[in-house]
DNA sequence: CCCGGTTACTTGATCGCTATACTAACTCTC
DNA sequence: GAGAGTTAGTATAGCGATCAAGTAACCGGG
């Protein structure tokens, strides 16, 4: 079927009368235009109650909707955010993690009366692409997710700060004070790794993908914290950052780590796609989880509690933080108080894996 | 912290500088605005060579950004793509498929020079807020996905006709035309029963959640069809819709059905969630998949390949269909040519669970 | 050497809305 | 009953771009 056939076209296009303006509720409603603006914006005060119902008739009769385009570009403002996610391979939505985040912050946005522009980039594409929702008025602000890591993070972190607009970083807290929304992930991978401990374990492995943003470098931190304290050096050879998050990667690591020659009893993964790789590979080897080799997981997916053993892992509150990000940077725009740093606790949920 | 607090404030703020129009190019390289607004929108060979490089040195300088909100006022686009979703609780994003699906319409609309706008609402929510791109003049076009099903689902679909504006329904087709991508799950669940079939099976059950959409109700159709192909009578206690499409809800079916008097052999979920709570299920009544149960799932979430058994379920290709839904709007918007329904193939993946 | 055609621009109106300033009538107070 | 304040509006000027319609210079042909 042909889009520009003249049916379909026809119908897409739709009666073909332009959208009703402010100045044709005005007309119909006897006022000026500027009445009707008053009304559209919430300032009914400033008119009299038989004026304002003969203002609120005629836009309902003619269906009127604000051109926001227009309002943005006198007002100099869109009501829009942007959602800005750097990665190393645009498959940021296609983690439910991180689409849940969206979703919370996309929640409180259309509470609020804004919409929610996405707007991704690969990690190296230094141009100012990503930006363009701040660059060109599209968005009041944005909400800055990098994940993935590299030297040039810096990069795109200076350039929104230089932009001089209303952000907030996402899951990345910096020395410097800007805006930002977290999970403790420290102290949820220190947690993990202590309960390992507790178990006995003293061989235990950290496993992540190549590159290791912020967020996973905190959980690696509380890895290595945690085997300090009991006095257990972290080995060199037990902490592997490989392959790009796939469960492949989990199950190559594990692998190699399981073929050393004083191989550990337990493997803590940055997140559960690479612990479902190490499953696969324990399983390869007929080893049994948790006795042969304990398991820990992060981020608490979907499938998390319904493996074989259940695996053990940490849960974010990533909606929340979705929330709290959209409502920082709204705050900011409307100048309204509150906290431009949300920190969030994480909790660790002991399953079967470990 | 807190946001207003100066100092912050200022660093959000920057620099005060309000951001350079086409005036202040045009002045800077002594020529009309009108100019600059020719070589920023492509139409070069209307000057001179020592003009377009005095002109692109200014913009260069200024670091001049066309504010889109003025242009999309005068001519009436704003090059944003309105990605609408409806569904039940507002869990679209958390679904990775969907996650796929918004991803793939992303990089196609980013290439295209466009920005990709989202909007949910949840199913039953009636008012206009989910059109709120298209009314409101933020969006040129929309991606229509109605996941989740009840009868309402007509009156959106309604809805978007009326406005007369491009679209495309993600995941349905209609009788009438309307511009659309599917993937053809009905031979998907087809080819899935038939295996099954071909296996021995006779006593196949079916389930799904509660809400079943086309898309869901086409799998159902694939699978009753095969069955009546292969002379079975679909038994109507082997065809459950139940909650929510949790793994939970699964297992909740998975259970009912286990104990009916006379068992299905096999099961097939009409999602990988649904099928992890069936595995769930099964283990606890200490059945061996696929010998003492088969089952399937749909999607080929990341999890399905990793699990023990691995799981046989059905892959479709989300992301080209996100990238074929942004084509066809985009398409549209600008008159060029092309296919307004496109219909993808699955793919079927015979793993080890049946 | 004048005419039509091209090239290289400029000018002015306008998109739909909001901000600012203004008017006119009415009410209150001293 | 004059000045101040309130109420209920209107009028005008843009926001930053695009579109349609100019203009001015040059250029080749008869």
């Amino acid at each position: 079927m042909n889009v520009q056939g003249k049916p379909e076209k026809a119908r897409n296009n739709g009666p073909g009368r332009r959208p009703p303006t402010m100045q044709d509720v005005a007309d119909r409603a006897g006022v000026s235009i500027q009445t009707v603006s008053n009304l559209v914006n919430g300032r009914e005060h400033l008119m009299a109650k038989a004026t304002r119902e003969r203002v609120a008739q005629a836009m309902a009769v003619l269906e009127y909707r604000p051109n926001m385009r227009a309002r943005g570009l006198r007002a100099a403002r869109t009501n829009e955010i942007g959602f800005l996610v750097v990665d190393d391979e645009a498959k940021f939505l296609a983690d439910p993690t991180n689409g849940t985040a969206m979703a919370g912050a996309g929640e409180i946005i259309g509470q609020r009366g804004y919409g929610l522009l996405i707007q991704s980039a690969k990690l190296g594409d230094i141009d100012d692409g990503l930006f363009s929702p701040l660059l060109e008025s599209r968005a009041d602000g944005g909400i800055l997710y990098l994940s993935g890591g590299r030297e040039d993070r810096e990069v795109y972190i200076r350039r929104i700060v230089e932009l001089g607009r209303p952000f907030v970083l996402f899951g990345e807290e910096r020395d410097d004070d800007l805006p930002a929304v977290i999970a403790d992930n420290e102290s949820g991978a220190h947690e993990l790794a202590t309960h390992l401990i507790e178990k006995g374990h003293r061989r235990i492995a950290f496993i992540a993908g190549r590159a290791a943003w912020p967020m996973i470098e905190q959980r690696h931190a509380g890895y290595r914290r945690a085997l300090q304290e009991a006095g257990i050096e972290p080995a060199q050879e037990l902490q592997l950052f490989r392959g790009r998050w796939d469960p492949i990667d989990g199950a190559t690591m594990a692998s190699s780590l399981l073929a050393l020659r004083d191989p550990p009893t337990a493997i803590m993964a940055a997140n559960d796609l690479l612990a479902l790789g190490i499953f696969q590979a324990a399983r390869g080897r007929g080893m049994q989880i948790p006795d042969d080799l304990a398991v820990t997981g992060f981020n608490d997916f979907d499938f998390a509690a319904f493996l074989e053993p259940s695996l053990t892992t940490v849960s974010l509150p990533v909606y929340e933080m979705g929330e709290a990000a959209a409502t920082i940077v709204i705050d900011q725009i409307e100048s309204v108080d509150g906290e431009a740093i949300r920190r969030f606790p994480v909790e660790v949920l002991i399953r079967d894996s470990a």
